[in-house]
RNA sequence: GGUCCUGUGGUGCAGUUUGGAGUGCACGCCGCCCUGUCAAGGCGGAGGUCGCGGGUUCAAAUCCCGUCAGGACCGCCA
């Protein structure tokens, strides 16, 4: 068949007047006056041309057609100005249905949001809207960017396998039963992490890879079962040559989608970033900053502020434009999320020029403390001031959440607020037998200032940094890595502080033991998500805008309406039951 | 594992608080009219398991319990 098309609808302008053209896509929009005259615009992925069709036809919503005829301006007074194609028309229509369609589902213009189901059970309908469209191709463009960007820079693009072996730690894995050997399972990655690390090892110095990890957890806005991550691991660098070269492909993304290239990438250190915003991933996009208030209530007589931690963030305004309802609301947030309670006061001005505090607990309250909360927390006239009084880490947990409830600006209004975040603690808590929990994998190397520590065990663990590192953007974790352990002697240092023996380790991570015995250079990576990259950088605040094909929140896809049972002879070639259902 | 929101013709909503006939709005769909519209316009029409199941009641879209689906979040995501 010869190419039915010569043109895009979206491409033609003023300077195709006079030119006979063919144009293929979907009836977007009819506007019929009788049998003699009738508007169509025709869609495709460029966006719509108004053909004039002057005679008898049977066009409906969505069928496919071919309109071949002259381009020509449109009449005085009659040109659409919000329309790239609006000066002109394509005349003389000839139109040729090359496929027709039952009306769609769902309305295709984006002025209103359609439930989710019915968008991705009828998805290939869903992805001809226009917004859809950008999605997919802005995605494409972040993809080419970063390849260029990493193949620039001397990273070799490695494929590793997608059937590997389960390991215990970390992320739930999904699970494949191998045939071959009935009882027997493949886990799909959950990251390539180990094979890049065996990369190093085998002399490859700089990998990538734009690499699909599957985690069975549950799913979020920002989070799908399977998901894209621009994968890179180096050798013979630290931390910041891969800030230097990650930051480089980002930026390279960024500047490809919006044509402006962000500036330097700051950093902050993970305690910073939970004593100021509550968090590991703050959003800095705005202040209300966490507020120390601790030392303040030293000699409090007050039992609810008879604690480790208090801190607190400031709402400008807040008096006024929050009811009580609206407070008692937060209170009960702030219970489910941990906290005993919420301590709160409405600012208001006094007599002599000063603020003052009201609320139930300033009766248990001094001069001197309620003083300090309008002084530290920079209240005025109008505001609210919320205190919470816990543990440190139940506090900044709280009060982080409570922050971008409050303050958290629309996702696409801002700006792009990249941020490294550094120095992650290498254990994450102790597990009641006082062994400690790795806060990342255990391969992160500690952080050298802190490796006497590793001697002292019990709490002093908590306080040993990593060299662990987050990249954050207005918020949303972007990615991580870290660098790596090489060395036998601390790895082996690590896990026994894991409580994993010699034997525990071989079975669990033999092959890359057994790899590192034979020559590891130093080496370290990071991991960037594409889904959230790009849906940050389409405005999106749902990844599923810019995937094609997502699954819902439980895991399901209403298109293929997968996951789905397997019959019994296919259940018997694996050698597996299922069990009834548990009651 | 938990919390919260939503479910009403094809689509988006109102109606649910305070029970009283499937009532309403916009878009879409079907038919007719219409030669310059562009979210075209006019007239007419069709279209409903009020997610599903149970309960309370003389009576349930509305109240109660359960369940399913979608969404947001906490836990989880080394």
């Amino acid at each position: 068949m010869t190419n039915l098309r010569t043109d895009y609808c979206g491409e033609l302008r003023t300077a195709d007047i006079d030119r006979t053209v063919s144009v293929c896509g979907w009836v977007d929009r009819r506007r019929e006056h009788g049998e003699h005259l009738a508007f169509i615009d025709l869609r495709d992925h460029t966006g719509v041309i108004q053909c004039v069709v002057d005679e008898k036809h049977d066009l409906r919503s969505e069928y496919v057609v071919r309109i071949t005829g002259s381009v020509r301006p449109r009449l005085e007074g009659t040109v659409n100005t919000s329309l790239a194609t609006g000066e002109i028309e394509v005349g003389d229509c000839e139109v040729e249905v090359l496929s027709v369609s039952e009306p769609p589902p769902f309305p295709l213009h984006d002025r209103v949001d359609v439930d989710e189901n019915i968008r991705l059970r009828y998805r290939y309908v869903d992805l001809r809207r226009a917004k859809m469209q950008r999605g997919l191709r802005l995605r494409a463009k972040v993809n080419r960017a970063v390849r260029l960007a990493m193949d620039r820079q001397g990273f070799v693009e490695i494929e590793t396998p997608m059937l590997v072996a389960s390991t215990p730690e970390g992320a739930r894995d999904f699970v494949v039963p191998s045939r071959l050997n009935p009882g027997s399972f493949y886990a799909l990655p959950q990251s390539p992490q180990l094979f890049k690390q065996l990369c190093m090892v085998g002399g490859v110095d700089r990998y990538y890879q734009i690499a699909r990890c599957l985690r069975d957890e549950d799913l979020r806005a920002d989070r799908q079962f399977e998901f894209m991550q621009l994968d890179a691991e180096m050798s013979f660098v630290g931390q910041d040559e891969v800030f230097a070269c990650i930051g480089e492909a980002v930026k390279d993304a960024v500047e490809a989608a919006t044509g402006e290239r962000p500036g330097p990438i700051a950093t902050m250190t993970w305690l910073d970033a939970q004593e100021r915003y509550g968090s590991d991933k703050p959003d800095v996009r705005f202040g209300m900053e966490l507020t120390e208030l601790t030392d303040a209530f030293a000699h409090t007589e007050s039992k609810v502020f008879t604690v480790p931690c208090i801190k607190g963030i400031n709402l400008e305004g807040g008096a006024d434009s929050l009811g009580r309802n609206a407070i008692d609301e937060l209170t009960d947030k702030c219970k489910r999320w941990g906290a005993k309670g919420l301590a709160w006061f409405r600012v208001r001005a006094g007599g002599n020029g000063a603020v003052a505090l009201e609320g139930a607990l300033t009766k248990f309250m001094s001069d001197a403390e309620q003083a300090a909360v309008v002084d530290r927390l920079g209240c005025a006239d109008g505001d609210l001031a919320l205190i919470i009084a816990d543990t440190r880490r139940t506090a900044n947990h709280v009060l982080g959440l409570l922050r971008l409830e409050l303050g958290r600006p629309p996702v696409n209004e801002g700006g792009l607020n990249f941020l490294w975040i550094t120095e992650f603690p290498l254990f994450e808590a102790l597990d009641e037998a006082g062994s400690p929990i790795p806060a990342h994998h255990p391969f992160t190397m500690p952080h050298p200032d802190d490796v006497h520590l590793l001697d002292e065990g019990g709490n002093a663990l908590l306080d040993v940094r990593s060299l662990a590192y987050d990249l954050v953007l207005n918020g949303w974790e972007l990615g991580s890595g870290s660098v790596r352990i090489h060395r036998g002697d601390i790895q082996s240092r690590v896990f026994g502080l894991l409580g994993i023996g010699p034997e525990e380790a071989e079975a669990k991570f033999g092959f890359l033991l057994d790899a590192f015995r034979y020559g590891a250079p130093p080496h370290a990576g990071f991991a960037v998500g594409l889904d959230r990259l790009v849906a940050l950088l389409a405005g999106e605040e749902n990844i599923r805008e810019v995937i094609a094909f997502p699954k819902t929140q439980s895991g399901g896809d209403p298109l293929t309406n997968a996951p789905s049972p397997i019959d019994d002879r296919h259940l018997e070639e694996l050698g597996l039951r299922v069990l009834p259902p548990a009651t």
